[in-house]
This record gives C-alpha cells, structure tokens and sequence, in this order.
DNA sequence: TGTACATCAGTGAACGCGCGTTCACTGATGTAC
DNA sequence: TGTACATCAGTGAACGCGCGTTCACTGATGTAC
C-alpha cells in the first residue's frame, strides 16, 4: 500500500497517534503509570521517545486519554457479552465475564479500575474530573441492564456493583494459586449474581 | 533522657526502624509505592538515605514491612469499633466507619487495599504470597463479627465484604466534589449493611 | 501541470532530577578481660 | 572498676540508570502559485 511507504503523511500520524494510544492502554494496566515510561512505550511503538510530544501534551495528557481507550474498549466488550446473553441474563453474564479467570488474568486488557483504582485517585484534581466523566459515561452505557425502575435506580445499582467487583477482582489478582483465584471468583458471582441479577 | 542523648545505643536503632516503618506506611499509602522514594522517606525520617540499608535489605523488604503494619493498626481499629459497638452491631459499625468520610479523606492512614491494591498485585510472587498472609490474618480477625454458623462461613463473608468495600472506597476517592463523595458513601453503607449485617 | 516553500512527524542528543543500592568511613556503644 | 577493642548505626559521596521534557535538526508532505 501506497500510504505504508510515504512515512510522515497524515494517516501516518494518526497510525502513530493509534499506535501509541493501545500501547500505552495496555502498559499502564499492566505495570501501572510510574512503572510505564513514555520512554519505553514509544520504544514498544517502534519510535524514539522525542517524538511523543507530537501527539500528547504530557504523560498526564497521555494518561487520561489511554484510560478513556480502556474504558471504552471494557465497556463495549461488556455490552457485547450483555446484548449476546439469553433473555433476562444480560446482567448475570456481565458479572460472569467481569469476575472470570481470564479478566483476572489479564489486567493489560481489563478494568480500569482494578488495575489503576488508586493511581486514579491520587492524580492532580483536573484529571480526576476528567475521569469522573469517563467513568459517568461508562455507568450509563451498562445502567440499562441493571435492575431498577428508572433510570436513577439503575445508575444507583451500577455506583454499587461495578466498583465492589474492581475490588473484589483486583484483591483476586494479590493471590498466587490459580484454584484459590478461581474459588474465590466463584464466591463473588454468587454473591453479586444472587445481590443484582436475581429477585 | 539519656537515651536520646546516645545517638547510636540499640534502643536508638529501634526507634529509628519504627520511624522508618511508620513514615513508609503512611507514605506508601498516600503516594504509591513508586512515587515514596526511599530518600524521601529517611529524609521525613530525620537521617540519610544510605542508613536505609542498616533497617532493611531492599525497599520490597520494607513494602512488605509496612504493610503488615498498616493492615495491624487499621485491623485493630476496626476491632476496637467492632468491640465498642451496642450487641449486634458490630458488623454494622464495621461498615460505617470503612465507609466513612473520614477513611475516604485519610488513604494515609486508612486500609491497604483501597491505597495499593493494583500494586500489592503487581509484586513479586515471593511478596504477594507475604502479603497474601497477613491479609488472612487480617480476615481472621474480623472474621468474629461476620453473620455465619461456623468459622468458614464468617471467613467467606470477610472474603466477599472487605475487597467489596475496598473498591468501593478506592473509587469514592477519584471523585473530586465532597457531597457526591458522601452520598456514594451513603448508598454503599446501605447497602452492605442490608447485604451483610442484617437478616 | 510544475515549482517553490511552509509545515511538521520523527530523530537523537541533551537537560536536570530522583531513583535504589553500595561503600569507605566515623565514632559511640557495649563487651571482654 | 578500668581499659582495650570489636561492632555497627549513621554519614555522605558515588554508582549506573531511567525518568519527563526540550530542542535543533531532517526531510517528506502537501499547499500556494
């Protein structure tokens, strides 16, 4: 393809832009935002770090933006596995993907909460207002397939659930043995299952 | 008194090792892990950071350390409220001072899990497993005053309860404005208080 | 359509800084005699 | 009880390293004419 050869074209930065953006998604959940130097994710992308500044104001800049990209990546992958599941399960089946193995066993590619809760809290106010919107905007998308009369009700039961599993997951992940892992998964489905999708 | 005139007698390296401990805890907590420099820490301390290494071997070695003391004194403060509580309303007790303005507003002092949580997950096996113990402990002290007919049904409430309320508590703090910080911390109270502590 | 030129994505070196850890040294402690 | 001496808490400088950010420069892009 023509645009692959011509380097510094418009679509080329915005691949750069992308490129940068995923890795970056993936690298702070995984080892967390001061364990994740922009040096080393612009390597991962194939650039030298001085080129960052083309595209992000700072490493908060860059930080804010990639945890909109996560949020928005687990948020449309729960909405899949909610408008997939049986009449009447969507919100069981949100739970079940939330507290699996797999999500336990991959942070780089889940919850932002479980993997950055309390970097999040400890940013500079400006960001956490930016995040509180992130977040807000994330409730809503998943409001629907909550329990609830109105709108208000089921927004209510997503500022309960969604935050008692991150913990539950991110306490999962402290754990070393797989089967202690997987019980305690189990444990929490129940729970959340029998507290929110069920009577 | 005499023994703060002798700079260097035993007594003297253990008040030194205990500032150290509880400085880190608190730094640790409030910061991160990555962001309390170990020479920022004996600085607070009152010495040079090359003493350090006559308290601990590495700064994984005092992470460890000042875990295991934060989780003793906010496991012995929720004891305390626990115990202080009207018969029968320990749990609920529990609950509201975790969930307190307070606890959201002190992550300094407050629990472990809703401060470093992502991170105690990111360590080395060797140290989740360290930490994985004391949080067990942790459990079984509370475990008293969990609704259930034996002790592993007390044990599996504190499993579900405590990272619950953790994620709870972690998320409260990203908000920036206070009233919306204590209404969700009101919802919460609420409804862990129906789930776990009453009926 | 062809040419001149401003733009700007990316380079690579440099900035000052704090990190965790090591080490030779100091001098008071506290033991051995 | 008094003296000689090993121990070791703490100092202060140094180690190599990676951090976030800046900057002069390059050369292809893509616009203006």
């Amino acid at each position: 393809m023509y645009s692959y050869i011509m380097r510094y074209s418009r679509e080329h930065k915005a691949q750069s832009h992308e490129k940068i953006l995923s890795v970056a998604a993936r690298s702070f959940r995984e080892h967390g935002g001061d364990s994740s130097g922009i040096g080393t994710v612009m390597k991962k992308v194939g650039l030298q770090k001085g080129g960052f500044y083309r595209h992000f104001k700072s490493k908060d800049d860059l930080f804010v933006e990639a945890v909109a990209r996560a949020l928005d990546e687990t948020g449309r992958s729960l909405l899949e596995v909610a408008r997939s599941a049986p009449e009447g399960e969507a919100l069981r089946a949100i739970i079940e993907r939330y507290l699996s193995v797999g999500h336990a066993n991959s942070p780089g590619s889940g919850c932002v909460r479980a993997a950055l809760g309390p970097e999040l809290a400890r940013k500079p106010i400006a960001v956490r207002r930016k995040i509180e919107t992130l977040l807000e905007a994330y409730r809503e998308r998943l409001a629907p397939f909550f329990p609830g009369e109105t709108r208000e009700e089921k927004l209510a039961k997503t500022r309960l659930l969604i935050p008692s599993m991150a913990g539950v997951l991110m306490m999962v992940r402290v754990v070393p043995d797989p089967e202690k892992r997987e019980r305690l998964l189990e444990e929490a489905r129940n729970f959340f299952i029998k507290s929110f999708a069920e009577g």
